[in-house]
DNA sequence: GAAAAGAATTGAGTTCGTTCATTTTTGAAG
DNA sequence: CTTCAAAAATGAACGAACTCAATTCTTTTC
């Protein structure tokens, strides 16, 4: 279980994302070679490739560990939800932008985001779509939840409006990192607009 | 103005885009190789290099044809669109979605999202985006429609709704190419779902 | 504890997108 | 028709991601 192989892989995997995380943050994603990682974690070229199955996985890994984070504290929004549904979907949502520049550039989202959808058959492209979805699911739990504390119109698809939002958020975040310019609390106040139709429709009269 | 040089260019500019059509199609855009493309145009690289920036460029600017085609037959949906609203949304995503794998693959589809996201300065880049938020108008034209013949409720943030609509086919879409098994049925009933809330919400009681 | 098996590491080599110094072509001026 | 300057074309050379045959390190077997 743990025999110096295993020690040694599991060092390695962690000297390598390190390296890597430090270096995309510092000078940029594509400023960086993967000869500049493998000598900063020290190891080869050659056993860099052993571990992560090219440069965009490596990034994507380091984003997946980004997202778990991020689900993590929106339990926290769907256990315990805000009464107006307006402001229950901006508490998530809020929870999801606000973190998301924490530990990574625009410039790494813009280049993980690219990588998802052209290579999605990479591990941690896999990994990196599974936790997407687990975001998608997490916006129809809290929908669920307004409606089972009777603050939403029980009648109505949740799946179908959480779904809506989900990729609204999605789409509005891409939009973000596209553009270097605009700030957080745009991002913010766009989405709240476009949220507003759907809560007030969900909400009971 | 129609000068030996400019016409070679504009020859060129052709030749280039019809290889590089034909290639990107026929082998997947991957696997095919600027060098490839250069020969099937008679052209050196260098020159290709000459009219287009890269080659993520290149396939953006094929990309840009073909969304400049959908837009244009979108407008007729927006002329006179069906008195229902669910119907009307469906119609008019019904084109989009129904033109994209005409002369564009899957693969195609991802590459050029990708590049859009990633590299976002580059000419064709800009083009696509801008084609993008035409599309979004273009939704937004279509509702304000419905609101202006009495067929929609008018005392709805109709840009809000637009882009929500817009922002979920657009993920819609995004997922649909990067599952290569997804059948187009599918996204058309998954899409008509998430904007059935919406429609309702939208239409007169 | 020696030896064999097999797992993992290594870095020089390959590939392909991109650049740029040089050459060729074009259009204008004399 | 020459001459010249500007524009455009060219392909060899470069850089960086990725590969793979050879080597080294662990573990297992007797």
């Amino acid at each position: 279980m743990t025999g110096l192989r295993e020690r040694q892989k599991a060092d390695r995997t962690s000297r390598i994302l390190a390296a890597a995380s430090r270096l995309f943050r510092e000078t940029g994603y594509g400023a960086i070679r993967i000869e500049d990682i493998a000598h900063a974690a020290e190891v080869s070229v050659g056993t860099l490739y052993n571990y992560f199955a090219n440069k965009g996985d490596l990034l994507l890994a380091i984003v997946s560990m980004e997202v778990e984070e991020v689900l993590q504290a929106g339990k926290t929004v769907v256990a315990n939800p805000p009464r107006d549904i307006g402001q229950a979907l901006a508490t998530l949502i809020g929870i999801y932008y606000d973190h998301s520049l924490h530990y990574l550039s625009k410039e790494m989202w813009r280049t993980a985001m690219a990588i998802s959808i052209e290579a999605p058959g990479t591990p941690f492209s896999v990994r990196y779509t599974d936790l997407d979805a687990s975001l998608a699911r997490q916006v129809c739990a809290l929908i669920r939840r307004l409606q089972a504390l009777g603050y939403a119109r029980a009648d109505v698809d949740a799946e179908a409006v959480s779904q809506l939002v989900f990729n609204n958020l999605n789409q509005m975040f891409t939009e973000f990192v596209k553009q270097d310019a605009m700030p957080m609390d745009m991002l913010h106040a766009a989405t709240a607009r476009q949220n507003a139709p759907l809560a007030d429709y969900l909400t009971p009269r």
